[in-house]
Formats: structure tokens, sequence, C-alpha cells
DNA sequence: CTGTTAGCGCTTTCAT
DNA sequence: ATGAAAGCGCTAACAG
């Protein structure tokens, strides 16, 4: 048994409700009896107990955060920014991996580590309106994403504008023939894919050019259709596209591989543009034109949200954030950065190691 | 106020252990009396308290996962397995950013959570031997990496064997200059750089080769030293480098773009060879030879040795394992997969959208 | 300013 | 097989 409150308290010769006091940096606390708490605080190695402190208070301080996978630049990058965002309001984030998984995202919706946290944000891939309709349980919650329609607050960015500013800048540069590929449908595909399909379509109209659907190449693992595939069946495709808008950068580097492999040229034959902004776009030759979601903010926006309903807030229906974004037009829409052939000295002194 | 096991009692005119009992699965209710209970657990939407049932317990059924950053490619790997692994054990994750700070590595292994988490495991950067020595916290611990030496158990890869294997396979292509790229200090820059650094020499001694510390580039944010400058120094070196060995893939991503601006050619001027199997590495033209660690092992054994801690394996001494690693060649050492020029179709017929 | 005391909701002896 | 009752360690309401 570990030494309680108690123990201090004995040991210092006060009452259980003075070394609270002292623990909980109450202001009306005598200096001397502090000072006598603290030191058989101290001898005593005292370490509270917050599950009884959690009981007890009826809030443990900790937020669950469900998504499909930590795994994978766009979700880690995520987490990382909500954990950062929950610090900010002294809340733990404990995370929950549901796969996509629709049982998983119900239980994560309906009653899952029940009183052990204020609250949770979801981010699902399968979970329907009609789930979150019949909700029972009360815990605040938060989704992220477009994906799901009523019933609890959501942030989200505009997929439809992100397609249409995508398609906008292949268009930009002159390209008219734009291949997308997009995933199926467990991923973007669903919801979120059609309306940045919509986004796609909107703005070949404005520029007074048909939907062609067979620019329209979808990634679907469960049938072996891989990125890889996709890319292929557009570069099929009798008349040559000269731009892929792909639904998110990793398909884009997939794509840009294949091009490689099958001896096309990026931009110069096909223009690339993904969405995400992940890392590894920066540094791959050629760097890779993206749209990168404001993440910080929809952490931002959703933490607070949550938070809002951790405290109280009146349940008044649900509310909707839009998260912005950006264009990152980078080298495979613009072109590649000149090279200087062989061994020569870089213009700027370079530091030795 | 949310329902408790009293209501439901009384709801189901049975006492509390009854429904306890049932809630917890036990064998010995009567058939109807169960039934009475389910339905009136159904009727009031009965959800345990878990501060509740934790307090009592003595337990959580929770691990804390203290990482520099659950974002990069690296750790959210890592992250999402050691989720996925302590899921086996019926232990939820909750995550902790250190941000590599030594003051909250510090609170990590020292109570942290206390009585609220079950486990910690840790993967220090700053956290030294004696801060390990001096603690007083009895939460069981495990760590990851080499970083530290002493006083809880730890699961790491094979540092020397690693930074050996990148050199000997660097030597077996035929390159004798090889180039190191490393982080300092905060990042596998301290212990395990040096580490590392002493499975090159080795090789090169092996190889009959003398060390040459000019080949050393170190990466040093702080110093405004990143790998771009990194690669210059290298590359402003009076007598040229054929390979580069970087000590990780992040590191080694950067270098190759910074390869290409210069005009160098990738693997044919300078091989180059990575550590940690990112998954952009798999995707980039041309694709990078890495070292990959089995984190598949590294979370299954650093689960498994906190499970056994926590069930009160007897603290008999600090448990060390060696996680394996394979190497991967690819592209960026045994040179690039011929490219069928122009727009062709693929041997393979492909799939249509 | 400090001490006493009553629970928070649950599990778990101990009876029955 | 079921019930009554005693706490787990803490906080907060209420006295003093």
């Amino acid at each position: 048994m570990r030494t309680r409150l108690k123990d201090v308290a004995e040991r210092a010769g006060v009452s259980v409700k003075t070394v609270s006091n002292v623990v909980n940096d109450y202001v009306h606390v005598s200096p001397e009896l502090r000072a006598k708490v603290t030191q058989a605080l101290e001898d005593l190695g005292y370490r509270p107990n917050l599950s009884a402190r959690n009981l007890r208070r009826g809030r443990s301080g900790m937020i669950a955060l469900a998504l499909p996978s930590v795994h994978g630049p766009y979700f880690s990058e995520l987490a990382h920014l909500i954990v950062r965002e929950a610090e900010q309001h002294d809340l733990t984030v404990l995370i929950d991996c549901t796969y996509g998984e629709l049982t998983r995202e119900q239980t994560v919706a309906e009653g899952f580590r029940t009183h052990l946290i204020d609250g949770i944000i979801l981010c699902p891939w399968q979970l329907g309106a009609a789930d979150l309709r019949k909700r029972e349980d009360t815990t605040p919650l938060v989704l992220l994403g477009e994906r799901v329609s009523y019933g609890a607050d959501a942030v989200a960015i505009d997929s439809r504008a992100v397609g249409q500013a995508a398609t906008e800048h292949l268009l930009s540069i002159g390209r008219r023939r734009i291949g997308v590929m997009r995933h199926l449908p467990r991923n973007t595909g669903g919801v979120v894919g059609k309306i940045r399909l919509d986004g796609y379509k909107r703005a070949l109209a404005a520029a007074g050019l048909e939907f062609d659907p067979t620019l329209v190449a979808s990634v679907d693992r469960a049938h072996g259709l891989d990125a890889k595939v996709a890319t292929d069946a557009l570069l099929d495709l009798p008349e040559q596209i000269d731009a892929l808008f792909c639904f998110n950068d990793e398909l884009a580097l997939v794509a840009m591989r294949r091009l490689y492999e099958r001896g096309y040229r990026v931009p110069d034959d096909i223009a690339v543009i993904g969405v995400d902004g992940i890392a590894a776009g920066a540094t791959i030759t050629p760097t890779l034109s993206t749209i990168v979601p404001d993440k910080q903010q929809i952490a931002a926006e959703a933490v607070r949200m949550l938070v809002e309903r951790i405290e109280g807030e009146p349940d008044d229906g649900a509310r909707r954030v839009k998260a912005g974004f950006t264009l990152l037009p980078r080298e495979s829409t613009m072109g590649l950065k000149r090279v200087r052939r062989g061994p020569r000295r870089s213009t700027k002194q370079a530091a030795r190691s």
C-alpha cells in the first residue's frame, strides 16, 4: 500500500483536509503548517491517487482521441497537434484506434471509458448520422471531418473548395485533361470524396470544360486496386492526361513513382497535385504541389468546442466549423528548380561539419 | 447524475452485488435474475463509472506511452504498434509528448498520473542514468532505446550492428569514401549516434579502411545546421564522397534532394542509405535503401515486459532486450529500375477505374 | 484557518 | 446464489 493523504496527515500532525489543501495549492494555509506538510509529503514520497480524485471530482481531465490510425503522416500530425492543444487546457489525451471499423466507432460514440474521459474527439469513417441520432451516451463529442452530418459538433475543411482549388490550379497552368485519383470507400472516398469531386467538376464547368467520368480512377484496396493500378488505368486512356489530381499526398507519391516507371516526366508531361501537405512532399523531387489543410486550426477548434461542451455549453444543436486550407504550388506543377550539373561549390559558403 | 449500480439494482429488485455480478460477467447468477438485471441495465442505459471501479480495483488498465513526439513517421508507427499490442493485453494507451525535454521526461519517470496508469513506456532523449537511479515512483517502467543504460527494463535495437550493416552494404557495392550524417544532440545523435558511428568505424576497419573524421557531418538544428547544410559540407570536401550513410531516412530524403539540386546522381555518383524504413522511402525515386528496425518486435517486447512488471514480476534488476532489424537494399544503393521511355502500355493489362 | 465527516460508485469479504 | 455493509483515497460541506 502506498502512502495516502491520511499517512501524511498523521506524520505532519495535521488533518487530512490541511494536507489536501497543500496538495491542491489552496491559499488559506498558514506558512508553518504548509512547511510541515510539505516536509511530510517529501518524506513519505506521497503520490495522489488520481482515480480517487477523479471519482470525487466527477472529472478526469482526460479526453479520448479516436482516429482510424495514428500511423500515417496526416493523422499522426493531427494527433500531435490535438495533444498539444489539449495540454493548453490541462487535458490529457488518450488515444484509441478505430481502424475505420464501424463497430469500434460505435463503441467510441456509445459509452466508452465512461466517466473516465470527459470528452471524445472522433474521426469517423463509417459511422453514420443514424448512429449519432440514437446515441445515448452523454459524454461530449466532437467529430472530425465531413463524413457525418448530424447530431454532434464537427470541424472539417471544405472539401468542395479543396477540389475546386486544386483543379483551378491545374487549369491555371494550362492543363485541360485532368485525371483524378480518389480513395474508395473507407477513406476520403465516401462523402468527402464525392464533395471533392464535386469541386473538381465545378472548376471544370467554370472553365467551360466537360466532365469526363473516365478520368476518375478509384483506389480500392479491398479489390486490389492500388494507386499504381489506378495510375496505369489513367495512363492507358486513349487520350492522354496532362495532369493528375490525387485526393491525398500518399496517393500522389505512388502515382509519381509510377509515372517515372512508365517514362512520363512530372510536370512536363503530367502535372501532379495532392492533398494533405505531408512532410515527404517537400523533399522528394519534384517537390509535390499540395493543398494543406490548416491542421492547427482543426485541432484548436476541435479542442475548443469539446472544452466548451465539457464546461457545460448548452446542447442547442450541433455546431459546424470549417477549417481553412492553403494551396502550396511546388515543382510537381510549377516545374523543376534549375539544376547545376556536376560537382560544384554551392553559392553560399557551406558550413563544415 | 447518471444511473448508478444502485439505481439498476432498485429497478431490477435485486441487490447491488447481483447487478455487479452481471456487469462483470460472473458465473453464479440465476438466469432469471440475470435477465431481469440485463433488462434494467438496458432500460436505464447504465454506464459503469470507471473511476470508481479503478479506485476499488487498484488498477486502471491504462498505460502511458511517452514519446518525444507522435508526429513523424518513426514514432507514429511505433505508437500505432504499441497501441495495437496493448490492446491484446486489454490495456489502453495514454499518449504523452515529452518533446524530448528533460523536465517532461523526469515528470514522466517520476510520479506521473499516479494510480491512474498501471505502467509507463518511455522513450527518453535526455533522461540520464542518474535520474533513473534516484527514481522513487514505483510504477513499472520500460524504456525505449539505448540512451539510458541503468535502472529499468529497456528494449532497443543494436545500434552498433546497424551502423556496421549499413556501412558494410555500402562497402559491398564498391564504395570507399562514405560520408556520415548524424543528428546532434537531442536526437539519435547522443549515445545512439556514438554507438552507430562505432559500427561504421568497425566496418571500415574490417575492410582495411581508415576512419576519416571529416567525413562525419552533424546536423544540429539548434545551431542552424540542417541536413542541407550538412550535405553541402560533405560535398565540398576536397576529395569527393561516393556514398552517404544517414542516421535516419528523413535526413536521407533531404540529402538526396540536395544531391539532386547540386547535380549529383544517386546512386551513380553517390549511393545513399538511411535508417528507419519510413513509408516515403519506398515511393520516392530512387527508392531509398534503408535499415528497418523491427518495430513490431520493439512494441511487443516493450508491452510484454511492462505487463510482466505490472503482474508483479519481481524487480530483480533491469532487463535489456535487443530488437532485430533488416537491411533493405533499394535503388539509392543498387541502381535505378530500368525505365521504359515514352507513353506506352504497361505489360500487364491495367485495370480501368 | 483547520478539523470532522460524509460520501463519489464500485467491488468484495462475509453472512445467509 | 444472493444480500448487507465495509471501505478504496480523495474532496468539500460544515463546523469550530
